[in-house]
DNA sequence: GACATACGTCGTCACGATTT
DNA sequence: AAATCGTGACGACGTATGTC
């Protein structure tokens, strides 16, 4: 039997090349508001490292390997073949294994086919190479034309729901809602302390997007002014303007305020709108980035455990395949 | 201890995709 | 069409580890 994963690619480079591009050196903001966790916390086997040009796939490409490892030709249908080390392989929903021949080849207890599906992404950076290319920059190509090399891949939305049919937890639904509903529950915008914004001006950003705790919803209009910490925003180009607080909830909950003040007017045309709209430009982004990542993370995390499930069927199908063999050919000596 | 290296994380920019 | 979102890419920085 045969269990084929055709053109397992390895994910695409989550990095396409980390190499020195002379970028406007950008201040470092001071707002850093998590923890640094620094250091050698390795969360996955796929690296992203930003400075060297390694990108390791282990995980993925040596379960590929594994997978694609062929077995004599016999088609093997048994209820027990999958089977985890704790019994019965669960596989996630919406999985599916290519077959090379005969889908059915798999069949679990229940006669369904239960499948699992390695599934390489629509887009690839592998096709990128810096030879060839015009390098403006210390041998590197500019960074519009190296986005128009890159071709974009699909969000991580988008291939999580492809691949788990939808069912990615804290998507844009959920996360949009309720980082709405924190603030426009009752669609009268936000009262912070004194100060009432109104709906679409402010939005307090969960800092929890990062998995820091739960979502405050009503409690983040009532947040007592001890609990604030001021977050300076140091950002060129700006004057050093405070816009946002970082607020702790008494339940340990964290988000994001904006200073009374420094939103309140609306003056259209003020030199300082531009500014302001920048640092909110700015926080967002950052928010949004933060969210990115985890959700990367969750997404490697999600590929490292489809590794784990294919090892292991991979194995039992093994072991399958090796006792049948040894029953054969008891059988035949008889 | 000083230094180099590797790695992880951050904020920011740019830009395509999506929403309004 | 404009606004907003999502994410790749980048440089900067902090920390851990190894080497001298």
């Amino acid at each position: 039997m045969e269990v084929i994963v055709p053109d397992v690619k390895t994910e695409p480079d989550l990095e396409a090349s980390g190499r020195n591009i002379p970028v406007n050196s950008r201040q470092r903001s001071s707002a850093t508001l998590s923890s640094f966790t620094g250091g050698h916390n390795k969360i996955s086997a796929i690296h992203s490292s930003s400075t060297g040009n390694h990108s390791h796939h282990h995980s993925i490409a040596s379960s590929a390997s594994l997978i694609s490892s062929s077995a004599p030709q016999s088609v093997i249908q048994s209820p027990s073949v999958i089977q985890s080390a704790s019994g019965q392989l669960q596989l996630p929903k919406g999985n599916v294994i290519f077959v090379k021949q005969n889908p059915s080849v798999i069949q679990t207890a229940g006669g369904a086919i239960q499948t699992v599906q390695v599934v390489g992404s629509p887009h690839s950076d592998e096709s990128l190479s810096n030879d060839g290319i015009d390098h403006p920059d210390h041998g590197r190509p500019s960074d519009k034309r190296r986005r128009e090399i890159l071709s974009r891949r699909p969000s991580y939305r988008k291939i999580f729901s492809e691949l788990s049919g939808a069912e990615i937890s804290g998507d844009r639904g959920d996360s949009a809602s309720t980082s709405e509903s924190s603030q426009d529950a009752d669609g009268g915008g936000i009262v912070i302390g004194n100060a009432q914004y109104p709906p679409g001006v402010v939005k307090v950003i969960p800092a929890n997007a990062l998995g820091l705790g739960q979502i405050p919803s009503a409690e983040a209009s009532n947040v007592p002014a001890a609990a604030l910490q001021t977050i300076t925003m140091t950002n060129a180009g700006t004057a050093g303007g405070t816009i946002v607080q970082y607020a702790q909830s008494q339940d340990g909950q964290q988000f994001f305020v904006p200073v009374a003040g420094s939103l309140s007017g609306g003056q259209h045309g003020h030199p300082d709108e531009a500014n302001k709209k920048r640092e909110i430009r700015l926080l967002k982004n950052r928010e949004a980035a933060r969210e990115c990542r985890r959700k990367k993370k969750e997404y490697i995390k999600c590929l490292e455990n489809r590794v784990a499930v294919l090892e292991n069927q991979n194995k039992a199908l093994i072991d399958e395949l090796k006792s049948l063999k040894e029953l054969y050919c008891q059988q035949k000596t008889e």
